[in-house]
RNA sequence: GGGCGAUUAACUCAGUGGUAGAGUGCUAUCCUCACACGGUAGAAGUCGCAGGUUCGAAUCCUGCAUCGCCCA
């Protein structure tokens, strides 16, 4: 029987079990019960093209957690789950698939080049069909993450997943598209937009990474119309000169008073453009002279704009000249600038030329540099949505927590600018707009229309274009419920309770989320909104393929078990701050599942050892009557055990409470902490050892069970408290706390421990006078350990005398003499009304109260006892010097609440009386006594 | 340039006005019949620096230094 349970935890053997139960089961649909109060959190979707790295586990790991515990205090729990199609990431994936193919004789072939000739195959095959692949793509391997999360046991409700680009999802994207364009809220317009020249697309101002990078201020001279002299812009981007139409000053620089109004040549085209003067202009960079380039700019647009003038296009969308640039058409930008910079060194109109560190704007996908290019879009206008997602977070309609997001997003908020929604990709929701062919109409509707309602022409061009992602992700935390349709999910499930995510998609998603949500169903999209860290490695790096410091979670959780991974960053998970993860982290956890393990093996075969009946007494009385919750059981004849147990009970309840709160405020850590602490150093450390002889049949204890008596109280408090703590815990390592529930002996058991109470113990077990009795006893024992391993005694079993003036405590000693001999490791213990006499043999202090002597026959080791005792009063002299300067203080004993006061009074005493036992026994030291 | 934050034991981090904490690591010791992925005990910190407020500051305020993140 003992050896079907292996010694060493080996989670490899149970997890996988246990994940498809959960799954296959349908065990997370929430029930249909409409008087249970629900609990609903929409998953952040991860894309279609992605597979689980630590920072999705970190958020699943959380994001369960709160699931799990939510759902085991009686909450009817939805967490959805699904992916987004991605579009960038999938066509750049798709293209570049499809470039292989081409590319498949050809093994110098880069992935640089299966992308082009992927591209090139695209536009071959034409629209429809290069959906159609895109599809069959996701169909092969867009189920990744699925399989990853019900690896990990993520408690998602699988029957409700859900896609972006679904029928019914695509249905409410145009839905809400029409509705923001109906409102003046989408609009159509030419504008500079970021372009990707690689994507072939622009991208929102979020998809744009800044980097600093060091380039250069070139100052080239613009030679006055008149003929007399020249006004010398500074620029990091001289090719764009081709397109300038003005040079701009500020309006006061006296530098240039003279100039505005006049007209200069511009170099290398000989175009005449005007100076003018513009507030915006900043006087203090280069040289106060802005070369005004409206077509490439967003400043030099707006400025532009006032002044009326011209737009003139020189960079392409393929990022080469076009031919308004003259001589230098065709070539790509860099090239052009190489050239342009040469000429105008040549003709002596290039100045200077500076190092300078600017910020470049890049691709976030593909990391080329955008251009910032002229061209059609559509935009969402955002002031007016921004508003009521200002006041929600403002008043407290949606709690966003470390607080510091709070303010990291009201300063993004009341800083919008517009957002361009419009993608030149293939892949996504295509805009539901056509265009007159007739009458140059804009039409946006829901389905195709047949005609234009302007000038009832039939030839309709549609739009080409698709809608950024986020544009439908926004829309998530409704849309998977139902939304626009008035459903049953949408009244239950709606607002959310909770998002928690990253960051880095704050801006992107939970905004725009909340501003779209409040537009669409005037209400929030949920009412907290907890923002995860990041996981790092070791040294703080942020994890990356290119540095080679990742942590694959399915490799690391195939190893050590997932919920060791799963504790281990749990643990970690403070809020506002970022993991430093690592392997040793992780090995530290499997310790701990190891050691929950182990002390289910000692219950567990000491369990087999009983007789069957008891086994049975034990089953029944292992259903806790409901609404009451556990209480220990007292039909115990060990007064000790019953000491024991009253402290555990009431422990568990303190535990269960704190645990409770602080998964409440998101303080995952704490709530890690908490149970790692009560498990491990208190149920196995000292309740599990003190109760040992009770239940360890055969075993030399006093109150060892023998076959025919009743079932003791220990076994049922024992399995009571074990069967509570594995409740707990489960939230956190659910695989290891399910397995251990199914073994033990329940009469009855449900599916599920998941599916079970999170608390399990009584209200009514709070004890706080056997707390403090258990207490005494600990530091009894502890100090007794501390004296044994200070004599070099660890391996024997001295004798002891233990005296103290409180009778009661001296009682309380005496009563559980055989715990504290046990767990002291002592022979015999004597007990003495009032103090101990200084000595040099080994006399300890426990608290203030007590003294505590071992009786050795052994001489002690003179030299080190007498270093222990000055050190020790060293010690107890710097704290008693504090609490003396503290209470010589006048204004201390005037203004200090009484309580304070008192307590730095009684402290006084205790550290002088501590101080004199030790001078006391230097002093007989000395003397050689 | 604007904003948000961090600095506490060797490491990772708690601790927000009243005696400096945890986990890991380290040291010693013990393979005692649940567990060496273990037990027992121990060492280890001018709480970044300088001022201020306060009876009292790791905690509140100001400045400085260093580091990080976001936005432009």
């Amino acid at each position: 029987m003992e050896a079907e349970i292996a010694k060493v935890y080996s989670p490899s053997t149970i997890e996988p079990r246990w994940a498809r139960y959960w799954a296959e089961s349908a065990l997370y649909r929430p029930s249909d019960d409409p008087t249970r109060p629900r609990f609903c959190l929409t998953i952040p979707p991860p894309n279609i093209t992605g597979s689980l790295h630590m920072g999705h586990m970190l958020e699943h790991t959380e994001i369960d957690i709160v699931m799990r515990w939510q759902r085991m205090s009686g909450k009817n729990v939805l967490w959805l789950p699904g992916t987004d199609h991605a579009s960038i990431a999938t066509q750049m994936i798709v293209e570049q698939e499809l470039g292989r193919e081409v590319l498949k004789d050809d093994p110098r072939a880069t992935p640089a080049d299966w992308r082009r000739a992927g591209q090139r195959r695209r536009l071959e095959m034409g629209r429809e069909q290069f959906v159609e692949r895109c599809w069959r793509w996701k169909e092969e391997n867009g189920g990744t993450i699925r399989r990853q999360m019900e690896r990990l046991g993520a408690s998602v409700d699988w029957t409700r997943e859900r896609f972006t680009m679904d029928p019914g999802y695509s249905r409410a994207v145009v839905e809400a598209f029409v509705r923001l364009y109906q409102e003046g809220l989408i609009y159509r317009g030419e504008y500079i937009v970021n372009w990707c020249p690689r994507c072939g697309t622009a991208v929102s101002d979020l998809e744009v990474v800044h980097e600093e990078r060091r380039g250069h201020l070139w100052y080239i001279r613009y030679p006055f119309e008149s003929g007399s002299g020249a006004i010398t812009v500074a620029t990091t981007r001289p090719e764009t000169m081709l397109g300038d139409t003005a040079v701009a000053v500020h309006p006061g620089d006296e530098r240039y008073r003279r100039a505005i109004g006049q007209q200069v040549r511009l170099p290398l085209l000989g175009r005449r453009i005007p100076v003018i003067a513009d507030e915006a202009v900043d006087p203090a960079f280069g040289t106060g002279a802005l070369k005004v380039t409206p077509a490439h700019d967003a400043n030099d647009f707006a400025l532009a704009e006032r002044h009326r003038l011209p737009r003139v296009v020189v960079i392409n969308a393929e990022a080469r000249m076009t031919s308004e640039a003259g001589p230098y058409q065709g070539l790509d930008r860099y090239e052009a600038r190489e050239q342009v910079l040469a000429a105008l060194q040549q003709q002596g109109l290039l100045e200077k030329t500076e190092d300078y560190a600017l910020s470049v704007g890049t691709c976030q996908r593909c990391k080329t540099v955008i251009e910032p290019l002229l061209s059609t879009q559509w935009f969402m206008k955002m002031e007016p949505l921004a508003g009521p997602a200002i006041r929600a977070v403002e008043e407290g309609g949606i709690e966003i927590i470390p607080d510091n997001y709070r303010k990291i997003y009201l300063d993004w908020m009341s800083r919008i600018h517009d957002w361009c929604i419009s993608r030149q990709l293939w892949w996504g929701h295509r805009i539901p707009a056509w265009y007159c062919e007739t009458c140059n109409h804009v039409i946006v509707a829901r389905q195709t229309p047949v005609r234009c309602p302007q000038c009832q022409g039939s030839v309709l061009r549609p739009e080409t274009d698709v809608l950024d992602t986020w544009f439908s992700s926004g829309l998530w935390p409704f849309v998977t419920l139902g939304w626009p349709d008035d459903t049953e999910d949408l009244r239950r499930f709606y607002p959310n309770d909770l998002m928690i995510m990253g960051f880095d998609i704050l801006f992107f998603w939970a905004a725009r989320m909340i501003m779209l949500g409040l537009k669409f169903t005037g209400q929030v999209p949920f009412r907290q909104l907890y923002i995860h860290g990041l996981v790092r490695d070791a040294e703080r790096q942020k994890m990356s393929k290119t540095k080679g410091n990742v942590i694959d979670p399915l490799e690391i959780t195939e190893k050590y078990g997932t919920d060791a991974v799963r504790f281990a960053l749990a643990v970690s998970a403070a809020p506002g701050t970022d993991i430093a993860f690592s392997v040793d982290k992780i090995e530290a956890n499997r310790a701990f599942a190891n050691k929950i393990w182990n002390a289910a093996r000692f219950i567990l075969m000491n369990l087999a050892k009983l007789p069957e009946a008891h086994r049975n007494q034990l089953a029944s009385a292992l259903q806790p009557r409901s609404g009451v919750g556990f209480e220990p059981a007292w039909n115990s004849q060990n007064p000790s055990n019953r000491l024991a147990d009253a402290w555990v009970f009431s422990r568990l309840l303190s535990v269960t409470h704190a645990l409770g709160q602080a998964l409440a405020d998101f303080r995952f850590h704490e709530a890690a902490s908490t149970i790692y602490h009560f498990f491990w150093h208190e149920f196995c450390d000292w309740y599990l050892e003190w109760i040992k002889p009770e239940i360890t049949l055969g075993g030399n204890g006093k109150g060892a069970e023998t076959p025919g008596r009743a079932l003791t109280a220990a076994w049922i408090n024992l399995v009571r408290v074990f069967d509570a703590a594995l409740h707990l815990l489960h939230p956190f390592m659910p695989f290891i706390t399910e397995e251990l529930w199914h073994q033990l002996p329940l009469a009855e058991r449900g599916p599920s421990i998941s599916l079970e109470p999170f608390q399990l113990v009584s209200e009514r077990t709070a004890d706080p006078v056997s707390e403090a009795e258990f207490t005494a006893l600990q530091e009894l024992i502890i100090a007794a350990r501390k004296a044994k391993a200070d004599l070099g005694l660890q391996s024997r079993r001295p004798s002891a005398q233990v005296a103290s003036e409180d009778v009661r405590l001296l009682e309380l000693f005496r009563e559980h003499q055989e715990a504290v001999l046990r767990l002291a490791g002592l022979q015999a213990l004597n007990f003495t009304r009032g103090r101990l006499p200084a000595g040099t043999d080994g006399l300890r202090h426990v608290g203030a109260s007590v003294d505590l002597r071992l009786l050795q026959e052994r001489a002690v080791d003179r030299a080190a006892e007498r270093s222990r005792l000055v050190r020790e009063r060293d010690k107890v002299l710097q704290q008693l010097i504090g609490v003396e300067k503290q209470l010589g203080n006048r204004s201390f004993r005037e203004r200090a609440p009484e309580e304070v006061v008192r307590g730095a009074e009684r402290r006084h005493a205790e550290l002088r009386a501590q101080i004199q036992k030790l001078n006391e026994s230097l002093e007989r030291l000395e003397l050689g006594e």
